[in-house]
DNA sequence: GCACCTCGAGTTCC
DNA sequence: CTCGAGGTGC
């Protein structure tokens, strides 16, 4: 039967695809598309030539693999051909079931057990390097050629190169070798060399290595073998090509074991595994070290370990039938962008996002990537409709790593920033200095009022369980809701009517009885819930409110500083920024914020709700000694009125009252100078500035009247100490195990520094561990921090 | 004035 | 988790 018409045009065009990127890739160094889908290309080629036999031509690119060498090497002929492995991937749309989703490995396995009549065989596995591989050839021990993979049968002969790797023997240990050995394996790139390469390239303004894979494969392509030195290479055996004159052990594992003898590096990750299962869980358990391994790997490789069974189960064309490439998940695809929105955050703050065609990266689908801000839209160029490529790497987030710009269609334009708010049509503005474009319209701009609820209902905050994103969007659409202090005089009926509207708005079919009850179930929920958060910290209240710079930790510093809501409310900023971490820019916001009608309206509302912080208590007796006269006074925008001269005017009259009284002779006398009495003066004329500078003084007063005169708790146990958690721990969460510390008076930050006293390390903990390492932190497990808190009585 | 620490804010998917 | 920027100490 002769092929289809579409079938015929779809193998021509993928030909001609497909060998555009094996020259890109093989002859250039220079891939343009991530690997997954070259691999997805190749693999619907050959779907298309293996139903329709009369298609296939001796120049298709499956009849070959790899491209013909570029000119500058000699060429090689293998004595043995280095072989094609076949791949299998994961069925990302099966179940949980193991044989489902690794149908291609568990099918290559049944096959050898059949063919073999056995049950689970033994395999040599390994990890698959992304690197580049090669074929090295020995005779009477000493290293005379080495040749690169190129299409299987002939490589390029780069003796010279190889010469200058130091992790390549070039001359064999031992004596039991065979006369003329052929050793196959991978030359790679170390992760951290990659790293500390660029990062001396980019210093020294020189060209960046795409990946550490290209690194290998252009390092080892340069004319003169000098460049090659200077070059961080390493090399990983893997396997054995022809033997003359000498003998092997019977299996892949113990070849390995003696090529180690000989002086040839072999992976560590190297095992022995048995059956379906026992492939499975090594997977995984490469898997889950992939991000900790010193080099990229994108798979793992079986192959049958004993060398009789290999010969029982032959091979297809060129591919062994005992031996398969169990490939992760992509890390890397690409897809199309179809548009370039923007969000409005709970600040206002403007942050562009690529909506994607969706494409399956690491096991999930990518619809949405953030581009953050300007600068880095401009920096990729990324513009609608251009085809980009996608990464989800040892972090969750999507991001776009690059634009494939050969792709890019012919009338794609430069994105540009929209002038206007696309919520509230307020005008957007970038201040000076800053990366980010801003809302104007604050509380006006539905997207700010209902990222605003969110973040008062959060789990952080007031911890409101069920007002999620749906009904706060349906909240403040239909007018139920306009500030956070509104949602505590919402009725039962009011969630109904709100429901009811939503659902008509999706185009819901209407409730029936039984449904009406799960109803006024689900409102009652959520009423109780709201009821709750009325009892709550001053320290999440204050979280909660979303003033501008006060995150969850300025906002407990200022609970357990200060107290009570009463004089946190009414604190000027020169008071504020007597508090630790507070400086003038915070202490700004933060008075500033309840200096607006809008948010003390707002504040009021939520008091007069019954919304009432739990645990007040009297400002900190330590207060004492960061707050005097004297800091208010230092902080005046006054010239030549320091920290000292201002610290002896304190001094010297005790009092606002008699400092003012005294005039500018008097301070003089009282060690001020002339110059500095005089800027005083003048800055006390103005009468609005002598109002809030009496204001600030009175406010002081008072909290450091309602300070008790001494420290009334003992000693904390880790008082003074910076603790760090990273990874997961089994027995408690993250935020738990944050309490807990800091109820024994320990500081929970988020980076590992010099000054960090130690880090709890849970499960597949990450890059803080280097951290730590490098900074001589100690590290403790979960078991030493449950001991910790149960010698402490926690 | 600079280097180093922290904190805040924003982000994706299930 | 990462980036940007505020706070602090040298």
């Amino acid at each position: 039967m002769a092929a289809p018409a579409t079938a015929v045009a779809r193998a021509a065009e993928l030909r001609a695809t497909i060998e555009e990127h094996n020259h890109r890739y093989h002859v250039l160094d220079a891939p343009s598309v991530p690997d997954a889908e070259y691999d997805r290309l190749v693999r619907e080629l050959e779907a298309i030539e293996a139903e329709h036999p009369d298609l296939v031509t001796p120049e298709s690119p499956t009849q070959r693999v790899g491209a013909r060498p570029d000119s500058g090497f000699a060429t090689v002929r293998h004595a043995l051909p280095m072989l094609s492995l076949a791949n299998a991937f994961e069925d990302p749309d099966a179940g949980d079931d193991d044989r489902a989703r690794y149908r291609e490995v568990a099918d290559f396995v049944r096959r050898i057990e059949e063919a073999l009549d056995l049950r689970d065989p033994a395999f040599s596995v390994e990890p698959k390097l992304d690197g580049l591989a090669i074929s090295l050839r020995y005779e009477d021990g000493r290293f005379v050629q080495g040749a690169t993979r190129g299409d299987g049968e002939t490589g390029e002969d780069v003796t010279a190169n190889l010469r200058t790797i130091r992790a390549l023997p070039l001359k064999l240990r031992g004596s039991d070798w065979p006369r003329v050995l052929e050793v196959r394996g991978e030359v790679y790139m170390p992760k951290a060399a990659f790293e500390a390469w660029n990062a001396a390239a980019l210093a020294a303004g020189e060209r960046l290595m795409a990946n550490p894979r290209n690194g290998a494969a252009g390092s080892l392509r340069q004319i003169d073998p000098a460049v090659t030195a200077r070059r961080p290479l390493a090399f990983f055996a893997y396997s054995v090509g022809l033997v003359e004159r000498g003998e092997l052990p019977d299996t892949h594992s113990a070849t390995l074991a003696r090529l180690r003898d000989w002086g040839f590096p072999v992976s560590a990750e190297t095992d022995v595994a048995r059956g379906f299962d026992g492939l499975v869980a090594y997977f995984r358990r490469i898997g889950s070290r992939r991000d900790a391994l010193p080099f990229d790997i994108d798979g793992v490789v079986y192959k049958l370990d004993r060398f009789d069974q290999q010969r029982v189960m032959g091979f297809v064309s060129r591919a062994p039938r005992w031996a398969i490439a169990h490939k992760f998940p992509a890390l890397e695809e690409s897809t199309t962008v179809l548009d370039i929105e923007v969000q409005i955050g709970r600040t206002g703050a403007v942050t562009p996002v690529a909506r994607l065609a969706p494409v399956q990266v690491a096991g999930v689908t990518v619809t949405n990537a953030t581009l953050h801000n300007e600068d880095q839209i401009a920096r990729l160029d990324v513009r609608v409709g251009d085809s980009v490529v996608v990464r989800r790497a040892g972090d969750v987030i999507p991001e776009v790593v690059r634009v494939v710009v050969e792709r890019r269609p012919p009338h794609a334009v430069p994105w540009r920033m929209p002038g206007q708010c696309p919520v509230c049509g307020a005008q957007l503005q970038r201040e000076e200095g800053q990366a980010a474009w801003r809302c104007t319209g604050g509380l006006s701009c539905a997207a700010q009022r209902k990222e605003a609820i969110r973040h008062f209902a959060s789990r952080r905050a007031m911890d409101i369980e069920g007002l999620g994103e749906r009904f706060i969007e349906a909240l403040t659409d239909f007018g139920f809701v306009e500030t956070i202090a509104d949602l505590y005089r919402l009725t039962l009926d009011d969630f109904l009517a709100m429901k009811r509207r939503a659902e008509e708005r999706e185009g819901v079919v209407p409730e029936t009885v039984k449904q009406g009850k799960i109803a006024t179930r689900w409102a009652e929920n959520l009423l109780e819930a709201i009821d709750r958060s009325r009892r709550t910290t001053l320290a999440r209240f204050l979280f909660a409110l979303g003033i501008p710079q006060v995150g969850e930790t300025t906002a407990k510093t200022l609970a357990h500083w200060i107290g009570r809501l009463e004089y946190v409310r009414r604190m000027p900023a020169a008071v504020l920024r007597a508090l630790p971490d507070i400086g003038a820019e915070v202490a700004e916001s933060i008075a500033a914020f309840f200096a607006q009608p809008g948010n003390q309206s707002v504040v009021q509302g939520l008091l007069d709700a019954g919304v009432a912080p739990a645990d007040e208590h009297p400002p900190a007796p330590e207060l004492r000694d960061r707050l005097d006269l004297g800091t208010l006074l230092s902080q005046l925008p006054v010239d030549k009125l320091g920290g000292k001269s201002a610290q002896r005017l304190a001094q010297s009259y005790g009092t606002l009252e008699a400092l003012l009284q005294a005039g500018p002779t008097g301070w003089t006398g009282a060690g001020l100078s002339a110059q500095g009495a005089a800027n005083l003066e003048q800055w006390l004329a103005d009468p609005l500035q002598r109002q809030s500078l009496l204001q600030a003084d009175v406010s002081m007063r008072e909290l450091l009247d309602a300070a008790p005169a001494q420290a009334e708790r003992g000693a904390a146990p880790l008082h003074g100490q910076t603790w760090v958690l990273t990874g997961t721990l089994a027995s408690m969460g993250r935020d738990e195990a944050k309490a807990k510390l800091e109820a024994l008076g320990a500081k929970v930050s988020g980076s590992v520094s010099k000054k960090t006293h130690a880090l709890v390390a849970g499960e597949s903990a990450g890059s803080k561990l280097d951290d730590a390492r490098k900074h001589g932190v100690q590290v403790l497990d979960e078991a030493a921090l449950l001991a910790l808190l149960q010698s402490h009585g926690g």
